[in-house]
DNA sequence: AGGGTATTTAGAAATTTTTCTAAGTACCCT
DNA sequence: AGGGTACTTAGAAAAATTTCTAAATACCCT
């Protein structure tokens, strides 16, 4: 939730591949685990590490849990961003 | 300079810190390290991530080293952000 | 040349992060 | 109910990061 946590969450590899991963909908921890050569319990590690930085939002269905982004929380990392004017798109 | 290396980088509050301090311009890392409630070796480190990563630039002038933010870099960080949609000036 | 100032480098201690295995929880489905 | 699947939690090991002090480097200036 805190802008500190969310750049820490920002920080690991594995973690930028999942929220790619996450870009096209929805997906299960599990299906997330397998595009990793690691153990589901790191991963879920990670996802974790995300859903506390804002970044990501679980819902439950049946016997999955399914995570996805949440854009609006991007949204304010892209403003810090802004403030050094690295934003091409800015007026 | 690697991309992994800009969000490491960016992931710790006294390298974003230096950051924010060195939008006016350049500064010396002296000056820098005053602000912080560290030994200069710990901040002299910082400035090295933040070198490495790309996001700032040296010179030298006479006895100081100045550091001044290298907003290219910037640049390409917001590209990667803004694959997630959290881009609000994008057309 | 040589003392002084600015900054970095080296090496080690402290802290944090990442990862694993094993065990636990929760829900599905017959 | 009870076996099975999906996922998380706990606890510990391994790895990486942050910080410090002390020493080194580099340049200024008289």
């Amino acid at each position: 939730m805190s802008f500190p946590e969310t750049f820490k969450a920002l920080s690991d590899p594995v973690r930028r591949e999942i929220l790619v991963m996450l870009k096209p909908g929805k997906m299960s921890a599990g299906k997330i685990s397998q595009a990793f050569d690691m153990s589901g319990a790191t991963i879920s590690y990670h996802l974790s590490q995300l859903k506390k930085a804002g970044l990501i939002l679980e819902s439950k269905y049946k016997n999955f849990i399914y995570y996805e982004l949440n854009t609006s929380v991007f949204e304010e990392v892209m403003l810090w961003f802004s403030q050094f004017g690295g934003n091409k798109n800015e007026k």
